[in-house]
This record gives C-alpha cells, structure tokens and sequence, in this order.
RNA sequence: UGCCCGAUGGUGUAAUGGUAGCACGACAGCCUCUGGAGCUGUUCGUCUAGGUUCGAGUCCUAGUCGGGCAACCA
C-alpha cells in the first residue's frame, strides 16, 4: 500500500496556521518562507524544513519565498545557491517568482539600522571581539556596558556612514542593539547587528564591506516579505524575543516565528561544516558521494523526491528532539521501488555453473517477468545456455536443513528456467570452489515441474557466454555508531566512519542492465535495489549504486 | 551554575479532560518461481512523586532526566 502524500497532515504548526486563518490575524494570507545560507548543500534535515515550509503554503493556497540568507560573504559562493535551486525543484516544490536574496535589501536594511540610531536603540562599540566577549558577561553574571553605550546619536550616525565607507578595518567596530546588558538570554545582551568585512559578496561584488548579522537580517527580511509565519529550528528560539523586538524596534510588520526541532538520522552527520569536512579531506568522494545525506547525494544513490517527500511526512513535525532511524528512511524507498522498479538479474560474486546434460551449443530465450507487482510492465526475454553464473553464496557444500539454494544431490530452481541438480563440485588446488556441475530437467522449462515435484529454492543467474560485466557499488552506513557526532572531548567524529561503507564488485549481468541508461532504477532479483550511476557511467559500460539491500530473512537467522 | 525548551513501546509519531492508536522494527504463522513483496497474529509505552477531577498522557506543583544558548556564524 503506498503510503498517500495526499492525506492531510496535521501538527502544532499546522494547528497554529489554521487557528490564525481562523482568527484573521494575517487576513487570510499563508507566507511562508525557506531562507538557506549559500554555505553549504541541501542536506535531507533541510528537506523537513523545506517539505513543512512549502508544505503549509501549498496547503492553504499560500506563497512559499526561497530566500538566500547571503549575509556573510566569506562563507557563501554561487556554487551553493545553484545547488539548492536545483535541489528544492528537484524535491517538487516551486516558489514561482519568489526567489529572493537578502543582498537585495541591503540598503534597506542599511536605513533601517539608521533608523535604530536615531531612536537610541542602536550604538557604535569599539570593543574587540575579545573584549566583547568579556562585557557580555556569562549566564550566571550580567554584562557590562561597552563605552560606545553612552555615544551621542550624532557620532553613532558619523561613525556608521564611515563604517559603510570603507574607512576601517574589520573588527575595529560593531553596531549594537542597546537592550539589557544583565538579561538572563545572553542573546539580549546588546548583540552585535552590524559587522564590518571587506569581502568579496557572490552578489554584490565589493558594494558593501559592511554586513548585517542574522539577528538583525532575517527578521528583516520577513518583514519585507510580509512572511506570516516564519519557521525555524530549536536552537533559534532563545532568539525569538531579539526577532520581536527588533521588528517592534524598526516599527515595520510582524511575522511570527514559531520553532521546531532538526531532523536527526542515525548513522550519519547532519552538519553542513561536518560533511565539508568529509569532502574536504576525501573520506567522501564529494557533496553528492551516495553515502551522504545531501539531497544531490541520496539522489545519486537511487533515492526519489516522492519517497524523501514521505520519509518527511512520516517523521513529522514537533518540539522533542530525537534520533529518527534510518531504516524509516530506507524504507520509504523500498515501498516505492517495490511497486515501479523493473526486475533483472545480476551475480555480485559470480560462480560458474556447467549444467552437464545441456547442449553444447545451444541457446535459447526465456520468459522472465519483469515485476510481478505491476503486470503493466511486461516481460522480457533472457537467454539461457550451457554455463551459467549463480551467486557463491547461494552454494553450500554441506548445507543444513534450512538452506534452501544450492548443494551436492540437492535440486533448486533456476528462476524463469530450469530445475536443477548439483552432481559435482570442481575445486582448485588451494580448495576454494572453482565450479559447479549440474544437471537440468528439461521438462521443468520455465521454471514450473510438470509432475507437481516442488523445491525449496529458487536461486537467480546469468548466462555465461551473454553476460555483461559491470562495476557495482555497494554502501553500507557511513558510521558504525548511531551518534557519530558524540564524541569524548578529545575525540573525532571521523573516528567511527565505518571502514566497509563502500565495496565495489565486478558483477555478471543479464544483457538488460548492461543496456541501462544514467539514473534508471532496478530491482536486482534477490539482492537489492539499484540505480544506474549519472556520473561515472558511459554508453556500454554503466555502473550501479545499490540504493538499499532487500531484506534478508535467510542472512539474518544464518547469523 | 542563569535562562529557555522538551519528556508516550526498540525508533518516529497520534490521542486537544473520556477505550493509549498508527508507522517502522522485532517475533510467530500463512503464502510465494525473489528466504523479496503480501497477509494474519504477538510482543512492548504515558519519566517520578504529589495534587485538581466522577475521570489525567493531557491541567497544577515539585523533582528527575535530556537538549539549547555564552561567533562581529546562520
């Protein structure tokens, strides 16, 4: 049963947004908006946030802005404001004509800030960064006023317009709030609003080497946008009364900023500078490495937008922060590829079969099935012959009762063909298993047994002299440990990075998957999912990411 | 330690003072030309202590535990 997009969700926030439609608080209008820094690339914590911010503006026939939070130019670059258009698209959400950067009020924000001046609710502080630090005091100790608190408005306005002009050096000065120096939120301690930073914006150049800090530009930028209901995470709600305050300050509109707590996925980091880290030291192979949460890395590997999409429902949206599993995430893809993933057959770790009492020569087509979830998708035709591949695993010298494959004097079904029998093991000198013989029972044609004989096992396998040969890859979690990012204090994340995350296997293949196009997914018959690699494969020669493994029941209790 | 936020099975979430439900997982059985999928069933939960109430997961008080905040990051 594939699991709806269309049921409607219902969650604290979603609550919040009716009873305000209800009440007419906005008018009736729904705004929302999702503001990535250009830092970094989308990862699928973003893709929460992106599903509930686009989500709740879709739901109630609203507008959803993307918004660049492009405020501090030493951090941010284009490569990553193309990286999330395409991402956000590719996950299904459209903004239409509301894409927005906060570069482009900078000069409103620059008035605004005149503004705050002239109000005395703002002042130029010559501290240094240390010194700042030191006059703000800690939880337990109220701040101290910086010397700047008591500047007329008249040098707090000089002072600023020489700021803007280029006339000192980073660090030398900082346009403050004045709030409350001894408030128990350190966030209300005068906060710095305006810095100064000769750098080079991905925007606008060398216009400005003065730049607002979050606390005073995002909720800006709602305002200007006339946001109705500005969603966040957790660790921004100590900043909520500065929000407040700030936008009471400018007396401009009022959004409202309701928070939420991150997604968190076990197995793995979810930290923009944690997998720049990664990427930057090749324990992945870049941003979009399958291994990775990014949005461009899961869809690498195989993941759709639809199943992220539902992961994302499924999780939901509340205050209590946790660790969601990532077989939640595994297995919102594997409903989906169940019902639409064409089947095929690939030997991960080949090993040859001559089925003795087979024609030489011979070759003939049989009928396979390409998904019995979806009659629609027909069948195919795939050649049989002499000697064959099987998967090692799925033969046993001594087997038990409970192996069902392969084994001396034991008969299994090769699916869509014969019944066969192991009459002989050929081994090497050093004792490993070098082939198989077999017999076939020609009457079992198609894989059915006339006289109603039954067999346990139905094993998969590619016909030697037609196989393809293909790189697979096969993932398993980035960490060994469900929380990489608990670590002692002077320990590393990268410590638990899981050494075996990335195998890669030369596989026997059936002529279909060799045939494969860039980004189609399939269903290797009893071993997992796949998806045709869109950056290393060529015409001939594609290579595949496993997505995820099919369930293993005979692994599991084997072990 | 100061302030803020939170706490429901193994995990994620619902129940808006009235039968603690759903999904994932686990386990068992059935079915099966994928040891897949599907079907059926089982297991397991309201942090603690008081209070309000006919009735509390829900409201109140105290505590416990977990998280956040002390960038001129966002």
């Amino acid at each position: 049963m594939p699991e709806t997009e269309h049921e409607p969700l219902s969650d604290f926030i979603r609550e919040k947004v009716a009873e305000d439609l209800r009440t007419g608080k906005y008018d009736g209008r729904v705004v929302t908006r999702f503001p990535p820094e250009p830092n970094g690339y989308l990862h699928i914590g973003h893709a929460k946030a992106i599903c509930l911010d686009f989500g709740i503006a879709e739901e109630n026939k609203g507008v959803c802005h993307l918004r660049f939070d492009d405020t501090n130019p030493v951090k941010e670059d284009v490569e990553y404001v193309d990286s999330i258009i395409e991402d956000v698209h590719w996950l299904g959400f459209d903004w239409g004509e509301h894409l927005y950067y906060a570069s482009d009020y900078f000069e409103q924000m620059y008035e605004g800030a005149l503004k705050l001046i002239r109000d005395e609710k703002a002042y130029i502080c010559e501290l240094s960064p240390d010194a700042f630090k030191e006059y703000r005091g800690v939880p337990t100790r109220p701040g101290k006023a910086s010397p700047g608190r008591s500047r007329s408005i008249e040098e707090n306005l000089d002072l600023f317009q020489r700021m803007r002009g280029g006339e000192f050096k980073d660090g030398t000065y900082v346009l403050r709030a004045r709030l409350d120096m001894e408030s128990p939120n350190l966030h209300m301690r005068d906060p710095a609003l305006y810095r100064i930073k000769h750098a080079h914006h991905h925007r606008t150049g060398d216009a400005w080497c003065l730049y607002p800090t979050y606390d005073f530009a995002h909720g800006f930028e709602d305002s200007i946008e006339r946001v109705t209901h500005s969603l966040c995470t957790l660790e921004f709600e100590v900043h909520r009364p500065l929000y407040d305050w700030l936008l009471n300050a400018l007396e401009v509109y009022r959004p409202e900023q309701t928070e939420f707590a991150r997604l968190n996925l076990s197995y793995t980091v979810m930290s923009k500078r944690k997998m720049l880290e990664l990427v930057e030291g090749g324990y992945v192979s870049g941003w979009d490495d399958p291994r990775l949460p990014t949005l461009c890395g899961l869809r690498r590997r195989g993941y759709t937008a639809a199943s992220i999409r539902r992961f994302c429902r499924g999780v939901g949206i509340t205050k209590v922060e946790s660790l969601t599993d990532i077989t939640l995430l595994e297995h919102h893809i594997k409903e989906e590829l169940n019902r639409t993933a064409p089947r095929v057959m690939g030997v991960l770790d080949p090993l040859k079969v001559v089925i003795e009492n087979y024609p030489e020569e011979q070759v003939e087509e049989l009928e396979a099935v390409n998904n019995p979830e979806d009659a629609s998708a027909g069948t195919r035709q795939i050649p049989f012959s002499r000697e064959l591949y099987i998967e090692r695993e799925d033969f046993r010298e001594d087997a038990n009762r409970k192996f069902y494959r392969l084994a001396p004097g034991r008969e299994v079904r090769l699916r869509y063909a014969y019944f066969v029998t192991c009459t002989d093991v050929v081994k090497d000198a050093d004792g490993t298993i070098r082939e198989v013989r077999c017999s076939y029972d020609p009457a079992t044609r198609g894989g059915d047994s006339p006289d109603g004989r039954r067999v346990k096992g139905t094993i998969h396998w590619v016909s030697a002299a037609q196989a393809g040969e293909v790189d697979v890859r096969l993932y398993d979690r980035l960490f060994s440990t469900e929380r990489p990012e608990d670590v002692e204090a002077d320990g590393d994340f990268k410590d638990s990075l899981n050494p075996d995350s990335l195998k890669i296997v030369r596989a026997k293949v059936e002529p279909a998957i060799v045939a494969m196009t860039p980004g189609t997914r399939c269903q290797f018959e009893r071993k997992g999912y796949f998806c045709c690699d869109t950056k290393d494969s060529t015409p001939g020669q594609p290579v595949f990411n496993q997505i995820v493994p099919l369930r293993d029941s005979w692994g599991k209790q084997a072990q």
